[in-house]
DNA sequence: TCAATGAAGTTTCCTAGTCAACTGAATTGG
DNA sequence: CCAATTCAGTTGACTAGGAAACTTCATTGA
């Protein structure tokens, strides 16, 4: 009579996603930090950068740019439109359909924010070569490419 | 009089931070799409795996461990108890420890869920040659010790 | 021309986290 | 030796998103 041991299965180290979900979720936590200062959350980012230097975006066009739903971007929006940081409008020729647009307020904290972003990708990227860099901005690029990830989800 | 035009401002894509989130969250959806299969979602894999093989565990090792709030341990512990693939037990020494284990369920499902990491993650990476694996692995490791990762959110 | 279909946004319900307050048990130091 | 503090775990309020039902409007084709 031999004890029974459970059968030897793979760390979950063993996986390169499992490594991969660990940076990328400290990389944007500490980017959420840095936005906090700001009272802008990460998506809300997303959709004001989006925004800028577009033309009013109806909220669909928004949803499927940045793979949300169209009822995440409602929410996201009331928000932002809370914030004063962007502005909807009805159209004039479809009496379903909206634009979402950046406020003055938006516009001049867009590029605010985009410092932000910038010092936190040189922060964590930065402690890699420049040719580092390349390589794994190649790998991932390839990745996207080959996994027909259409969509690139926020959450 | 001229017009004023928003400053340039860095693109969203032109973030590593930016490629890395979008891989990683599809790899995510992807493992997640699978284990919902056998019911199960993957913050709960996470948990089962790190229980199995171990002597029954305190929830605040596991927060620790896995990075999550204590508060959330408990919920994530209700869940699995109530698929009955975790126990909880008591401690006899101390009135407010408590310990979580496999169940017999959780045990035997770990190697399923496992078999789906494995065949999730070669999806994804075996599009790479091993030696981009190894590369990638290479790179993310070393800046996972050299920001002090030293939690591992998983949301 | 008007019923059926489809599209755009909103809303509701659900899931899953965090944070902070709380409960009850253990420890400590005056 | 007991009051204050600390610690483990739970709970509740809140946030954020998805899915699907729903509303309103537009289009289309018989």
């Amino acid at each position: 009579m031999t004890a029974v041991s459970p059968p030897p299965v793979s760390d979950l180290s063993a996986h390169l996603g499992f490594w991969l979900r660990a940076v990328s979720n400290h990389v944007s936590q500490a980017f959420a930090g840095k936005l906090d200062g700001k009272g802008v959350t990460v998506a809300e980012w997303a959709l004001l950068r989006t925004l800028y230097g577009k033309p009013p975006t109806p909220p669909s066009h928004l949803a499927a740019e940045m793979g949300m739903s169209r009822g995440a971007i409602t929410k996201l929006a009331d928000r932002l439109i809370g914030k004063s940081l962007v502005l909807r409008q009805a159209s004039a020729h479809d009496g379903r359909a909206q634009t979402l647009a950046l406020s003055p307020q938006g516009v001049g904290l867009v590029p605010e924010l985009a410092a932000l972003a910038d010092r936190n990708d040189s922060e964590f990227f930065g402690q890699l070569s420049a040719e580092e860099r390349a390589t794994l901005e190649r790998l991932l690029k390839r990745m996207v490419e080959q996994s027909a990830m259409h969509r690139m989800p926020l959450a």
